[in-house]
DNA sequence: CGGATTTGACCGGCGC
DNA sequence: GCGCCGGTCAAATCCG
């Protein structure tokens, strides 16, 4: 690469930020590779690397020189200000996950509190006690397994907020409630209303059980209730799809799989592999690994179910953004299957979030339905799951329009072939609006997300002064503590909007989807940091850093299972 | 030799 | 009922 060229196109990268064309770079793995020099400036205390027009300065003409110079100035600044608002970010995702560990205590504070009073005024009631102590284990469980990537700052932060009021400790009952019904896998739980075998395969351990797995003859029933509105019609299990450009096989999420099936998917020349998580006998978690249709170099990595067993920090930030990714579709699915339009509490999430700052876009339109139905792959692999994308390709979509979203530029609308009998879902977490971030423009590490649920096309995105409301207080938790604090004014506050309501237990009561902003925040924040996939943590930022880094392709295993491969076991 | 992968067979759901 | 298709199993094979 020419020295002449290289510099105008770093400089226009970064120029870009400020309401460049986004898609102004033909070649992704150029990009990638700019992206990386300035996310290695964002890490370093200098900015060599962007002074490096030096090659053929000689040729150049002192026109030419200063106005480089000026813009090499120019960019300086810009870095500069963006690193300043990095380690800002930085700090206020520390902030909250301070926060949220000081929560997290508060709750095992009152469970205990609560325990206690029925000790007190139950002395006979030693069933009861003993659900309930149950229930808090199951309750630490879930927290562990499902933010597993915060517990290395469990135990820190003893700093407590103030005392909760009876109205907070009601609304404490009102989570633990959920996470009763939520155990462990917050994704099966969340998603699902299990049918009765199902239920007793997931509290066994294996919550995708085939057919001839499910021998649930020496289980236990399930609890009596909870699966009462599953009866007509169970949903099957939450899918999500990662999109990433991928040179190889699979893409190295951190978690150890082992391959038992490919097949010759219908819509797709590429086999679809079949794997399962071998991170513990038991684990149900099993994924498949597609080439897109329309661009083989895109990799199509579809998670189903939760992890039950403790993950390597690698796979943390994966296994905790795709499940916050699930438990997220479930707000806007669970109840969005049984009526059109918009889902109210999806929707009310989204209001809630706004309220507290994170901006979310709504817009009703209903091509947007047509858009996720092109790409009959993905299509035919989510039909009857409740499919949510996290697409990581370095194609930025037009959120301002509703244009084609960036996975199906390239295909034909086959729109209505394969109408989807859920929702299919995206999270966006990624900047598609100029100016958020100098650095974001074309990025890979941006959850580029659209939601299409029932002919909504929801559109959460960060705004550009994003990073300035950041330091107040802008995230989800944060709008549960302010939640909480406001309601403890007098006088008590008027019972809120059912969709607000809704919202904010949506929010609330699903601490993966903290997680999921965490490690898209932090994704961002870090970017495509330095350091291994297997590497320790270099801040409190590591899990979405690694879940962005942990998007990268594995080159280890299975090549002979690469698409394209002649043993394809087609049908 | 043990674990991982391959691959043909099989099963269940679904549409016609 | 039949065929199609996605998904899984499990014996055979590969590989370090």
């Amino acid at each position: 690469m020419e020295a002449e060229k290289a510099l105008p196109t770093v400089d226009d990268k970064v120029q870009s930020s400020g309401g460049g064309d986004e898609e102004a770079a033909p070649n992704p793995k150029q990009d990638v590779l700019l992206k990386v020099s300035l996310m290695g400036d964002l890490e370093k205390p200098s900015m060599e690397t962007l002074s490096v027009p030096s090659a053929s300065n000689s040729a150049w003409k002192e026109e030419d020189d200063q106005h480089h110079e000026e813009r090499i100035k120019r960019t300086r600044v810009e870095m500069r200000e963006v690193r300043e608002e990095n380690e800002r970010l930085k700090k206020s995702l520390d902030e909250i996950m301070k926060d949220y560990e000081t929560l997290k205590r508060k709750f095992h504070e009152m469970n205990h509190q609560i325990r206690e009073e029925k000790k007190s005024t139950q002395r006979n009631g030693s069933t009861i006690n003993n659900i309930d102590h149950e229930v808090e284990e199951e309750v630490d469980d879930m927290v562990s397994l499902t933010l597993g990537r915060f517990s290395t700052h469990q135990n820190k932060n003893t700093t407590s907020s103030s005392s909760l009021t009876k109205l907070d400790h009601q609304k404490i009952l009102d989570l633990k409630q959920d996470y009763i019904i939520q155990t462990p896998s917050i994704i099966d739980r969340n998603i699902q209303s299990p049918t009765h075998s199902e239920t007793k395969e997931e509290e066994a351990g294996q919550t995708w059980p085939p057919s001839k797995m499910s021998k649930p003859s020496s289980l236990p029933p399930p609890p009596i209730g909870e699966d009462e509105v599953s009866q007509q019609n169970p949903p099957k299990k939450a899918r999500v799809c990662v999109r990433a450009r991928c040179d190889t096989p699979t893409m190295n999420d951190g978690c150890q799989w082992r391959k038992y099936g490919q097949k010759i998917a219908k819509g797709n020349p590429c086999p679809r592999a079949y794997y399962r998580c071998t991170g513990a006998p038991t684990c149900p978690v099993r994924k498949q690994v597609q080439r897109s249709v329309d661009d083989i170099s895109i990799l199509i990595t579809t998670y189903e179910g939760t992890h039950n067993h403790p993950l390597p920090v690698s796979a943390m930030a994966m296994a905790s953004t795709t499940s916050a990714a699930a438990s997220m579709l479930l707000s806007g699915a669970s109840s969005s299957t049984s009526q059109p339009g918009l889902n109210p509490s999806f929707t009310a999430a989204a209001a809630a979030a706004n309220l507290h700052g994170m901006n979310m876009y709504l817009s009703n339109t209903t091509n947007s339905k047509q858009i996720y139905l092109s790409n009959s792959s993905m299509l035919s692999s989510s039909l009857n799951h409740p499919t949510i994308t996290l697409d990581l390709t370095s194609n930025p979509p037009s959120t301002s329009s509703s244009s084609s979203p960036p996975f199906h530029k390239n295909i034909p609308s086959i729109n209505n072939s394969y109408p989807p009998k859920y929702p299919f879902t995206s999270l966006d977490f990624g900047s598609s609006q100029p100016n958020f971030m100098s650095w974001n423009n074309n990025n890979n590490s941006g959850y580029q997300a659209y939601s299409n649920i029932s002919k909504t096309n929801a559109v959460i995105g960060m705004p550009s002064d994003f990073a300035k409301q950041l330091p107040l207080h802008t995230n989800i938790y944060q709008a549960y503590l302010q939640q909480f604090s406001k309601s403890s004014t007098p006088p008590p506050p008027p019972p809120l909007p059912d969709t607000i309501a809704a919202a904010t237990k949506v929010i609330t009561s699903d601490p993966s989807f903290q997680s999921a902003l965490a490690a898209a925040l932090s994704t961002i924040i870090v970017g495509g940091g330095s350091g291994g996939e297997t590497g320790p943590p270099t801040s409190s930022l590591v899990g979405g850093a690694q879940a962005a880094k942990s998007l990268t392709c594995s080159t280890s295993k299975s090549p002979s299972s690469s698409p394209g491969d002649s043993r394809e076991n087609g049908k």
